[in-house]
DNA sequence: AAAGTGTAAGTTGTGCACAACCTTTATGCA
DNA sequence: TGCATAAAGGTTGTGCACAACTTACACTTT
């Protein structure tokens, strides 16, 4: 049934695999990662893994040096800062560059975010925060038809998720839960009104929110 | 001096070679790339140069099957289209996100481009005239600072220049080449004027008229 | 004649051994 | 003791042989 062959499909598993381990930060930025180790955790040979490896440097997340090893990279300041301005912009295209339109199933997704955001302010937890996060990202970026915001999106997103995250075991873990489920909330409403660049604009006020909160933080 | 050690700066060679001619079609969609000759003609093994494909495939210019081949990829006109919607908005960030100070020397390279475009006019070649929007884009994207923004512009330029390319064999390359000579007067006016943010809509209002001129051309 | 089957050629994917390289540590010398 | 040097260990990069796979074609069978 899945038109995957095994090589490609294998190649997705681990890149997926790797990279949420990255943008969760088990393996925090300045990790040496070793071939050999990982090719045996996930029972393949270097050289596929090598495959993986080779484009997470290509998106960003980790450096390979000849003799020393593959480090996980670390993101200056100053560029995150730039990032998130250009995935703010982008977050406000979504609304407007091939919407989707809004149907009842998006609404009830949109209406399970919130219900899942709700549990987790009684019980606070950075990683599922992060992970629930993550989803929600995708679950914005579906809302538009135009494949290549799509992408560039999220190859954004994975740039900076993780800074993000260091930050917020910085900031108020409650607090920022607590304006997770607001902007969940904010898009819900958005959503049962069947606007999508209402939707858009939702997300895009709240990066820009993110930002100086980060930016506050930093201080 | 040059801190590329020799096994990244061959592949950043490679692989802008091999970039370069697909986007010139000197490989049409749909031709078979042999890994094999390649590697024999750059003088390497397969190993290097399949990291080289293997990031075009990511770039999404070949596609590599199993038994079969790795082959130029075509794009679909509608996701070109909205390729293009894309690309549109990101020149006009250009002049928004961490716009540079114009500089006398980047107005003299503006200046220069201009001259560079009126000699194409006495003699177009569609070689010359790709090779020098090429370089011209370049040229653009260097205006601004954010690096997300200058690096996502490029990946999508190179995404979609063969199409254009195409389009204009199939256009007036007379009046493609003089078109692209009023864009080069018209941003360097902009330039002239110190004035980056118009510098952009020119450039955006550039890449409106080029999407309304191959939508014509396909009908 | 048509359909099915096997075989051969050509391609990408994988695993392994070794080369190239960097870092750390030990060692010898002043 | 201090310093230079080399040696050792560990890492990524490369080349090669072979496996896995697809396609095309010839051949056989019905």
């Amino acid at each position: 049934m899945s038109d995957q062959p095994d090589a490609r499909a294998r190649f997705l598993r681990l890149h997926d695999a790797m990279r949420t381990r990255i943008c969760l930060l088990d393996y925090p930025p300045g990790t040496r990662l070793s071939e050999e180790t990982l090719a045996a955790e996930f029972g393949t040979s270097r050289t596929p893994l090598r495959r993986v490896l080779a484009r997470l440097e290509d998106e960003g997340l980790v450096i390979s040096q000849h003799g020393v090893g593959t480090i996980v990279t670390d993101v200056d300041p100053g560029e995150m800062a730039r990032t998130y301005d250009l995935r703010r912009e982008l977050a406000g295209l979504v609304g407007r560059l091939s919407p989707v339109a809004i149907t009842d199933e998006i609404v009830a997704m949109g209406h399970d975010f919130l219900t899942r955001g709700e549990a987790l302010l009684t019980n606070p937890e950075v990683r599922a925060l992060a992970r629930l996060n993550m989803e929600y990202f995708h679950f914005g970026t579906s809302l538009t038809m135009n494949e290549a915001l799509r992408d560039t999106s999220e190859r954004l997103y994975y740039r900076t998720a993780r800074i993000w995250l260091k930050a917020t075991s910085h900031l108020d873990l409650v607090e920022e839960t607590a304006i997770f489920v607001a902007e969940l909330r904010d898009s819900l409403q958005a959503l049962q009104a069947r606007d999508a660049q209402a939707a858009a604009d939702v997300r895009r006020a709240h990066i820009s929110l993110c930002i100086a909160r980060v930016n506050a933080a930093r201080r």
